[in-house]
DNA sequence: CCAGACGTTGTT
DNA sequence: GTCTGG
DNA sequence: CCAGACGTTGTT
DNA sequence: GTCTGG
C-alpha cells in the first residue's frame, strides 16, 4: 500500500531528468497525504508532450456523482486493474507517473504502529505507476490520480505486505503512451522494484498527522 | 427490466 | 459509464 | 495512510 | 464503528 509519501526534489531537477515542460510551482514536501494536490507526469492531451500537472490524490471516476469516493481510490491492485471499472478505462488510456522520492509504510506492532521511510539507496526522484481522469463538477473539471500497488519486496515485506510500484525507467515512454496497447507487458511492468535498490529507516510516528510536513518527518530515528 | 455497486487495507 | 445481482 | 470528528438549538 | 479531511 502506499498512503503517505514525500518529494523533496525540486522542480528543475525532475523537469531535466524526464525531459518534461511545467508550468507548476512545488515547494519541498516530507509527508503528502491523500487529497493533496501531487504532481504528476503525463503526456499532454493536445501536444503529446511530457509535461508535469497538479492532480488530486485519490481518483474520482468519470462517473461519479461525489468526489468524495475519492478518498477511498488512493490505490489500484496491479492484479485486478484491468477488470475494475474504476480503473480500467484510465488504464487503458491514462496512465501516468505520480513523482516521489520515498514512501512511508506503517508496521502494526500490536496496538502500536511504527512507520518506516523507503526510498532508493542513493535518494534519487522516481515515479510511481499511476491512473488518472477528468471528473466534471458543475463546469469546474477536476484531475485526479491514483498510485498502483503491488506485492511487497524483500525490504518492504515485514513492515507491510504492499508496496507502491516504483516504475523502472525503461518502461517510461510506453507506460505513458495512451497508444501502446499491450496488456501483458503493461502489467509485467507493476512488479516490486529489487530490494537492493532500496533502503529503508525508522522515524518519528508524529508523521502519522499530515499537519506535520517537516524536514524532521523524513530523519532516521532509533526504536527503542 | 431496474437497482446498486464501482476500492484497498487490516482486522475479526 | 458499465457491469452484476435480483 | 492516519487523525479527528461524530449534533442541534439558541444565544452572543 | 465509520466517515471525512489532510
Amino acid at each position: 500500500m502506499c498512503g503517505r509519501y514525500t518529494l523533496r526534489a525540486r522542480l528543475n531537477q525532475l523537469l531535466q531528468m524526464y525531459s518534461a515542460q511545467s508550468e507548476i510551482e512545488i515547494s519541498p514536501r516530507y509527508n503528502i497525504a491523500p487529497s493533496q494536490k501531487v504532481p504528476v507526469l503525463r503526456l499532454g492531451e493536445d501536444s503529446g508532450m511530457r509535461e508535469i500537472v497538479l492532480m488530486r490524490w485519490g481518483l474520482i471516476p468519470s462517473w461519479a456523482k461525489d468526489e468524495k469516493i475519492g478518498y477511498k481510490m488512493i490505490n489500484a491492485r496491479s492484479e485486478t486493474i484491468q477488470e475494475k471499472p474504476s480503473y480500467r478505462s484510465a488504464f487503458k488510456r491514462r496512465r501516468c507517473l505520480v513523482l516521489a522520492d520515498g514512501f512511508f509504510e506503517w508496521q502494526r506492532q500490536g496496538s502500536k504502529k511504527q512507520p518506516y521511510l523507503f526510498q532508493k539507496k542513493d535518494g534519487a526522484p522516481y515515479g510511481y505507476a499511476g491512473l488518472w481522469e477528468t471528473w466534471t463538477k458543475g463546469h469546474q473539471p477536476m484531475q485526479s490520480c491514483t498510485i498502483i500497488t503491488t506485492t511487497a519486496n524483500e525490504l518492504v515485506e515485514d513492515v507491510h505486505d504492499r508496496m507502491p510500484v516504483i516504475l523502472q525507467e525503461r518502461h517510461l515512454e510506453n507506460w505513458l503512451n495512451p497508444e501502446f496497447d499491450h496488456v501483458d507487458r503493461l502489467k509485467a511492468m507493476l512488479a516490486p522494484y529489487p530490494s537492493d535498490e532500496m533502503q529503508r529507516y525508522p522515524v518519528d510516528p508524529m508523521v502519522g498527522s499530515p499537519k506535520n510536513d517537516k524536514p524532521e518527518c523524513v530523519e532516521p530515528i532509533e526504536l527503542g
